[in-house]
DNA sequence: GACATAATTAGAATAGTTCTAATTATGTCT
DNA sequence: AGACATAATTAGAACTATTCTAATTATGTC
């Protein structure tokens, strides 16, 4: 788990980007961080709300709506949209997409082949820079996946 | 401009695929099909009000989200969405996915480089069956482009 | 032209999210 | 440790895009 005592993350703890410099570390948000640690099927706010409340039955909706975008805006987790429902949550940093079986409504991380990424299939004007990219897709996976 | 007097559209007219069998062309969705054909620029579905009641001031904006909903449906025409933004609008139907200069706001096109397509690049479980998909991206184009 | 069905309409309702203003916690400076 | 400035939390109201409801109107068919 990350910090100890409600000040900055150190530096140390592996896996964290520059950005966390000056996220404070407050229990609510080490909760709800812990939360999504914890289960990593992509909640939306309401779930993680709702696991959150069985530790800390004081917090509140809004807080955690605003951990999860302070989460979000350090670089700690992702937020993941299918459409126009819910924003879902994710704490897998590494570059992938969304997958969502339309059988049994789990969302899976899919990763790239090897040295791939997306932008090697797309006509990108030259010069172009990318931001930020969003891949979902919905379909069916084979049985034993 | 399709069909011609609030009958289904003929089977005749290129490139409108079978799906469309069924669809009514009544006025308004004559109407705001017209509209997003005239101006391909990703409308949100309040702007396609906007520019409908100039021709039809009487036509309401749930005719207009029913209207984009059957244009959907039958595959005239696809929905866009940003993250949580308000859905927009596109009369594209080649395999293309979308880019949003962060300077100028405006939403491109962009299509596959030949013979590509997203899945060449990820690690697809083998019989995984692709339904729906959507990609997003937002960056900044180089000047001219 | 009459009928069954589907589309349109205005307005109310909904849902996810954001905002507001008050309270509480945090980190810093001495 | 105590005082202070700042930032986070909270409850509830507000907001916005969208969907629903129920009544009216238009459409295509017989």
């Amino acid at each position: 788990m990350l910090g100890n005592d409600g000040e900055a993350l150190p530096t140390a703890a592996k896996e964290i980007p520059p950005e966390l410099q000056g996220l404070r570390m407050t229990k609510q948000r080490r909760e709800v961080y812990s939360v999504l640690l914890q289960n990593r099927d992509h909640p939306t706010a309401n779930e993680v709300f709702g696991r959150v409340q069985a530790d800390m039955p004081s917090i509140s909706l809004a807080t955690v709506y605003n951990c999860l975008d302070a989460l979000v805006d350090h670089g700690l987790i992702n937020r993941v949209n299918f459409d126009r429902e819910p924003s879902r949550f994710c704490v897998n940093l590494t570059p992938h997409v969304h997958f969502q079986d339309k059988k049994s409504g789990v969302i899976h991380d899919l990763s790239f082949k090897d040295g791939c990424q997306i932008t090697d299939v797309l006509d990108l004007p030259n010069g172009a820079e990318v931001s930020e990219l969003e891949l979902t897709i919905r379909g069916f996976l084979p049985k034993g996946s």
